[in-house]
DNA sequence: GTTATATCTGTTATATTATAACATATCAAG
DNA sequence: CTTGATATGTTATAATATAACAGATATAAC
């Protein structure tokens, strides 16, 4: 499981590798990775907090871009629904994709104290999913598990 | 796992029978289920689809009950908190608890074409979600899983 | 090479969801 | 009866998200 997101690493290098990914993806599949779209993966990507659209939009202000909401949510929807990105729908705000390329139902663990967010890979979520929907026969296409609770930096400053 | 919402059932009788769950588990954790609660969630048990606020607000209206947002936010506010409705994040949405009294973490089976919502138990998701967690030394508090797929009656109408 | 087609961006306006803040009411405990 | 806790009423506004249309750019079709 990826617990990247509370522990220290190198960021830089985590961001450059995830983006030349995305570059290389698009390419392939013919998907256009506009400099808007670029920049908000690149904002989303310095973080390991999700951002809501408006902060998004702040920052591509900053950067002289056009700020109004459109911009924002178009750049996000792309990045979502190509999988560059999640929605984190408990915090109305946006995550760039911890694993990008591997096909994958998204688990999150959300800090309550930090607001970081860890994107888990539940292999076996999946399992479990499709025997529960099978009993309803229902048929899943997508499926997201957040869980919210104390990241492990939190809980070290709050039991010392 | 709980199909009830896509088969066909005593739709009345079950609805009796949460409420009465609800108020006895009131009086027990001295919880007061007032006018506005009960009938808050009387509106959420007669769908097994989730509801925005702003339509149980309408529906509150033609009660004679006061209409500003907070009403309805406080009362779904109450009914959440207390474990007697859920908040299905994907829809902005609310829906009566399906198992109430029982301690669980939701899963939900959202029908993207008929809106119908299914709770299921996962008895099972709440181990996986703690070796999770266990590997990134990350506490969960409360985790939720909302899947979004076809419902059986609406697969019957798409494939016949 | 010009015309058609699709895709992306810019902009204005507005819809939808949710909360803050303060006033009033009710009820139980001391 | 008055203090404190809890709930409701009301006004205003914040935060999140989308519709709709105009312009720009690129690609393909002829």
């Amino acid at each position: 499981m990826d617990s990247l997101a509370f522990k220290k690493h190198n960021h830089k290098h985590c961001i450059e590798n995830s983006i030349s990914k995305v570059e290389l993806m698009c390419e392939n599949a013919r998907l256009i990775l506009t400099p808007v779209r670029k920049r908000v993966l690149e904002i989303l990507l310095k973080e390991h907090q999700a951002l809501g659209a408006y902060k998004i939009l702040d920052r591509l202000r900053e950067d002289g871009f056009s700020s109004q909401p459109p911009i924002a949510y178009r750049a996000l929807d792309f990045l979502v629904s190509n999988g560059f990105a999640h929605k984190i729908e408990r915090l109305n705000a946006f995550i760039a994709c911890a694993h990008v390329g591997e096909k994958h139902s998204p688990a999150f663990l959300i800090c309550r104290m930090c607001e970081a967010v860890g994107e888990a890979l539940p292999i076996t979520t999946k399992g479990i999913l499709n025997e529960t929907a099978l009993t309803a026969d229902f048929v899943i296409e997508e499926a997201v598990l957040e869980a919210e609770g104390i990241c492990p930096n939190c809980k070290e400053v709050a039991t010392p």
